[in-house]
DNA sequence: TCTCGATTTCGACAAGTATCAATACCGCAA
DNA sequence: TTGCGGTATTGATACTTGTCGAAATCGAGA
C-alpha cells in the first residue's frame, strides 16, 4: 500500500469502512451529532469512536464544533459535493450513458485492436 | 478488523484504492478494457493488477469477459447505481434521513426501484 | 485552585491488504 | 499433441489499519 495522496481515494476510503458509514449515517440523519452519541451506536469502544472521527476530519468528511464540554460533529458539505462528482463522473456502460462508438474510437486510438465486446 | 458484510462498504472500499480507482477511471473512459491494457497504466505487475480486479469483480463494480486469450473488463452499471444512490443519500446540513445499508442494499439488488428519502 | 466529565492521544497488538516472484491455468494455433 | 501468449493463483513479505486499555488533555464549575 503506498501513501494515498489522491484526494479521491482519501475520501473514498474515509467512508469505505463500517463504522464510519454508520458515523456518517447518523450525521446525514440527525444533521449535528455529539461525539458521545457515536458510542452507543456504533459499538465500538470510544476512543475507536475519537479514532474514526479523526479520520473522517482528516478525509474531509465532517467538521467538529466544540461547545462546552462536548464536541459536536456535521458533514462538510465540500465532501458530500465532491463526493457526487466522483459518482456523476462514472458513467456506465449498460443501460444508457457510455457511448460505444465513443469507446470504441478511443481504443483504436489507444493503437490496440481491441474488438470491442459489448456486454448484454 | 472484521469482515466487511454491508455491501456498501465493500463498494466503497472496492474503489478505496489508488490502483482501483485508475481501472475504475480507464474503464469509464474506454468503455471495455483489455485485462492487459491496465499493467501499463497503472505501473503495477501484472499479479497485482490481477488481483486488483478480482476485488473489483468481487464487490460488484465490474464484469469480465473472455474473448480467446484476452480478458475484458467493463464496469457493472449495478455497482454505478449504487453507488450514485449513497451519493443521493448523503445530504448535507442535516435533517435528511437516507437508507441505511440494508434498504440500499435491497434496493439495488432489485435493481428497479430508487431508494432514499429525498430531502425536500 | 482543584475536581469531574468528555474527548483525544499514546502504545501495543491483531488482522487485513498491496505487492512481487514464481507458478499454474486457459485458449488458440501449429 | 505440443508450444505459446495472456491471465489467474499461490506463497511470502512489508505495510496499513481497526481496536482496546491506559494516560493525557481540555473546559466547566465548585
Amino acid at each position: 500500500m503506498k501513501r494515498q495522496t489522491d484526494p479521491d481515494v482519501r475520501l473514498l476510503q474515509g467512508a469505505a469502512d463500517p463504522t464510519r458509514l454508520a458515523i456518517l449515517r447518523q450525521l446525514t440523519a440527525d444533521g449535528t451529532v455529539c461525539a458521545c452519541e457515536f458510542t452507543a451506536c456504533c459499538e465500538v469502544g470510544q476512543p475507536t469512536v475519537s479514532h474514526h472521527l479523526r479520520v473522517l476530519r482528516e478525509s474531509g468528511w465532517v467538521r467538529a464544533e466544540r461547545r462546552a464540554s462536548w464536541v459536536y460533529y456535521s458533514i462538510e458539505p465540500k465532501a458530500v459535493a465532491r463526493f457526487r462528482e466522483l459518482a456523476g463522473g462514472l458513467e456506465a456502460g449498460g443501460g444508457s450513458p457510455f457511448a460505444p462508438a465513443a469507446a470504441t474510437a478511443a481504443n483504436a486510438a489507444a493503437g490496440r485492436r481491441l474488438p470491442v465486446v459489448q456486454p448484454a
